[in-house]
DNA sequence: GCGCTCAATGAGAACGTTCTCATTGAGCAA
DNA sequence: TTGCTCAATGAGAACGTTCTCATTGAGCGC
């Protein structure tokens, strides 16, 4: 295999230095001559020059490489946000190397050490374990994805899940329900507080009581939807709303309701969160809370170029991304009979 | 910010030259002596000295990082083939970066690009418009996620789509449909020809008339899969079943079929492609033939993983892995009454 | 004519690691 | 004692680019 051109090759071949090479090759057109310029990109051209990104790398310390960590590509909801990421980056000719972290502290651990060992630019996580003194000694930019709490000095973005939980709740309750069951999930990080406190003040501004047997902790999976929907409507006195934590949550809960012949949502309704895919094409299409998946994305990549260029210049940022309601065939008014009080 | 300790402080701390950190950090632990290992290793510890990888690759030309450029990661196929692909590298320590084409020929050669400036080690891709003379001009190992049709000397690895057209079908027969619809898809590359001529093969061995009102040529979305069923349900002649070139096809039709009020799989029973994840939780769910996403990806990256380490040593592969029906609720006998002929 | 300024360009060091060939000292055989 | 072999280690070049400071020549003003 033949060696490819460096700019030692282009430089000979135009009669200049290789700072001149350099400098042509880099776009610093105002301080080089046209007669100049003509002759190397002629001797760029003849030779098929192309520069060589490591090399440019190990001189300037900057490798124009981003990780981007996330619990699982393969989770519904994460293709589109690392899709926003890739997306905005690419326009600043930013690559992203993508890891997955399996919500395990020490695959997490392993990728940071990776991001020092290849002297990425940035990172954008939604971490699993990682805190403050990890991220400090990076070295490097970071965005967190999802809530900053507990990560002082870092730029994050999320979605605004306080009100979207409060517009779910409030949206069942204009519908005419008063028994709304929360299927809540649970964080690995810590218990899922947020949705629990939102669904508490809820029904306290509304002055209805709260029942413990309505709420249902479990992880984010299907599984665990499936169970809290058979558990709560094996009660003697079941929901007839449920508000799911995500939409994986939400359509196992709406797999057990239909095994256990309770139509959807005639009998009851349900509500989830993040608006995967799959939300839609679920019979009936899921009723839920859109998280702006991609957007977040978008956001977390601004913010990263945005310390990328600026640095301590500009103020850390908290960014909360409004949800949406969308509104499909998982959500009526309670039946006739059953209990509104 | 204080300097990154270097290889050369390392070295000066040890009392050792640098040659020997490098042979000792590099794990060449049979030409250094204990002794010398152990001053060695001090100092690293001591100095918190870190390799820079950058450096590294300018000396060897090798990055471990490899590009990974499949249409879209937010199509549901992808994630798992990604995920396989990345678990699968990782264990060789390498790095992998994900791009979307987007089906689009001058995205793809921009990432081609990519690769070649940042003298990435390889390049796993499912092509939209590359051709073997741009593969040729990377000068990286290649390997083919899909047919390696029209690409000569270079490994593939896919599903046998043929087989999997064909068990589909049989199944379906084999419950006494004779009156079966194909919604076949389009490719971007080529018309999809595989599971049309396996269809009309099929019909041939069962000495069933090709009706060209059941043959439904559409793209891969979900709205192309409402259209087709649209049009088959409104046929004088309807199918009683109906072989989807994908699952989102599938499910689109699944869609208007209950939208027809046409229960499935009383009245027309559905097969899908892919086992995308939605598969399962469709309502009811879709019998499908599940392609093996996750093992093509990883069969990608140990094709991968052999042509780095063994170069022309070996010979060209093309791996089909097999695919497996799974039967769900979208199928079951044709209705009583219903045209069997 | 001389001195100054400035644009254009060049020389060489730097970035941090790996590799190759040379050196050194110990051990062994003649 | 001398010469050879081999293991352990070191010196310096290489990888390809960017940056910094020096150089050069042209133009201008006094």
């Amino acid at each position: 295999m033949p060696k490819r051109p460096t700019i030692i090759d282009v430089a000979k071949l135009a009669g200049v230095s290789k700072a001149t090479v350099a400098r042509v090759v880099n776009g610093q057109k105002d301080i080089v001559s046209q007669e100049t310029q003509d002759r190397v990109m002629e001797a760029v051209d003849k030779l098929g020059y192309e520069r060589n990104s490591i090399a440019g790398s190990l001189r300037t310390d900057k490798t124009y490489m981003i990780a981007l960590s996330i619990p699982d590509i393969t989770n519904p909801f994460w293709p589109e946000v690392t899709r926003g990421v890739q997306d905005t980056l690419e326009t600043s000719e930013y690559a992203v190397v993508t890891v997955n972290s399996d919500w395990d502290a020490a695959r997490e651990l392993k990728y940071l050490k990776m991001v020092r060992r290849n002297r990425f630019d940035g990172l954008i996580i939604n971490p699993t374990d990682a805190n403050n003194t990890h991220f400090h000694d990076m070295e490097v930019p970071i965005v967190l994805l999802g809530s900053g709490n507990g990560y002082a000095g870092y730029d994050s973005v999320g979605s605004d899940t306080e009100s979207a939980v409060q517009t779910a709740l409030n949206y069942l309750h204009s519908l005419g329900h008063r028994r709304i069951a929360l299927i809540a999930g649970l964080s690995v990080r810590r218990k899922n507080t947020n949705r629990y406190h939102t669904y508490v003040d809820f029904l306290a501004r509304h002055h209805l009581r709260l029942d413990p047997d309505l709420v249902i902790h479990g992880d984010f999976s299907l599984q665990a939807g499936r169970d809290a929907m058979r558990q709560l409507l094996s009660l003697p006195h079941p929901p007839t709303a449920v508000f799911a934590a995500n939409d994986i949550i939400a359509i196992g809960a709406m797999q057990t309701a239909a095994s256990m012949n309770w139509r959807i949502p005639e009998d009851i309704s349900i509500i989830g969160m993040d608006d995967i895919y799959m939300a839609s094409t679920a019979l009936p299409p899921l009723t839920t809370i859109a998280k702006p998946k991609y957007e977040i994305g978008v956001e977390a990549a601004r913010l990263l170029l945005a310390r990328l260029e600026m640095g301590d210049e500009i103020p850390i940022q908290s960014v909360r991304l409004p949800c949406e309601l969308v509104v499909r065939g998982s959500t009526a008014p309670p039946a006739e009979g059953t209990d509104r009080a």
